[in-house]
DNA sequence: CCAAAAGTGTTGAGAGTACACCCATGG
DNA sequence: CCATGGGTGTACTCTCAACACTTTTGG
């Protein structure tokens, strides 16, 4: 073993795609590359992995460093790692999945803004090495995640409405859903409460405000329950 | 990039956990140590990743050099990198399952038996480093995609049995299933079919064999189909 | 009073689940 | 003729999918 545990291993990167959700759009964190190779260009964050660290605990650090969030919901992708992926040498990258409420994320905190930026998820610039087969793939995964345990909890503020909870499947599923069937779903699973507070922004009659409730979500995601939208 | 692409990264593994199912049995096929460490116990086939290869090469690679079976279904797991699981140095390792059909497969071709041998799934000896882990997460893999699409195809020799493969439903879901039902639900799916042969073996009446239907199967893995058992 | 989005129930079809008996063979 | 496992059909329940109108607000 090193002995120097904050050494980085050239060889073994991990790659962030993180997701948020705002103006009803699923979007996408990239950051502009301070250093070459592909300097100027936004790209996924990430970075080498250190010599006293694992590949999870480094994503997690670099979601930390890039959005100043603890504890979001994190999960690895997958390996990527086309011999000529990375131009200088040979990199390993494992990639992630994040999902972030971007209330909860301070942006501008110790941070220039001009070099991190939400871009909404199906329109990102062009990125460089592989990033938009990761992107691509994480998109995926996410697909598949939301058929099989809700998601919202870590994506949402402290409260929403339902009708942003249908916009953040829709977007993220790709089609439309019934209004009736989606909400009848949703609170049949009784992982969200009626708060006493309504949205009155806008021409129309106010959306009542709901909140997760921690403790069903959790047992529900524990039992891997099937949720067919 | 090296000169030498033949020549292995030391800080990158992979390991393959090869399910087969024989005498009604799920099984692991584990090869015992030449070298240092842990030379002698039983251990996931493995190796390092060469410089120009990939993760998924280096899998097929190791697949077919301890079975000799090229083209099998065989899928990334995930990264195993608790910083000491490799006692002489940092070595991350992507795991990999595979599903092979023991039919398919040349135990001895070229190799001494007495060093690669199948093991019950639930009767495996003591593992070194983090193998257990890593059979842990291949098996509950293996639940998931059960769900989702249909198996058999990859672990099946060209003929079986229906209540061969509601057998290997039940082990690798470990529960009991309905006769009937597994027989409507697979048969409705139509993607295998009735051959003239029979299974004559022992004193009952024989079971009818079938096969794959290539092309239906692909079809409804496209579609990524759900599969409620 | 008009536009715009929130909210609300019912019905029909299909899938899953539970369940019991007869059949073909080898010994 | 007996033991063993193979093979078959039906009824009930529940979940999913389709579908239209009323309500509340801001302008």
């Amino acid at each position: 073993m090193s002995h120097n545990l904050r050494e980085i291993i050239k060889t073994i990167s991990v790659d962030c795609v993180i997701f948020g959700y705002e103006r009803s759009m699923l979007e996408v964190l990239l950051i502009r590359r301070a250093v070459d190779p592909a300097r100027g260009m936004w790209a996924l964050p990430g970075g080498f992995v250190k010599k006293g660290e694992r590949t999870s605990e480094a994503a997690e650090r670099v979601l930390h460093q890039t959005t100043g969030v603890k504890d979001a919901y994190l999960e690895e992708i997958g390996v990527f790692d086309e011999v000529d992926r990375y131009p200088l040498w040979r990199v390993f990258t494992v990639a992630h999945v994040a999902l972030i409420s971007p209330e909860h994320y301070g942006l501008t905190a110790g941070k220039d803004t001009s070099d991190v930026r939400w871009f909404p998820a199906h329109e990102l610039p062009h990125l460089p090495f592989d990033h938009s087969a990761i992107v691509a793939t994480a998109l995926e995964k996410l697909r598949k995640r939301v058929r099989t345990q809700p998601i919202g909890f870590e994506i949402f503020p402290e409260r929403f409405t339902l009708p942003q909870l249908q916009t953040l499947y829709e977007v993220v599923l790709g089609k439309e859903l019934d209004k009736r069937n989606f909400r009848k779903k949703i609170l049949s699973m009784h992982f969200v409460r009626k708060l006493r507070e309504f949205d009155t922004n806008g021409g129309r009659r106010p959306a009542a405000y709901y909140a997760f409730d921690r403790k069903q979500y959790d047992r529900l995601k524990d039992r891997g329950f099937e949720f067919g939208l």
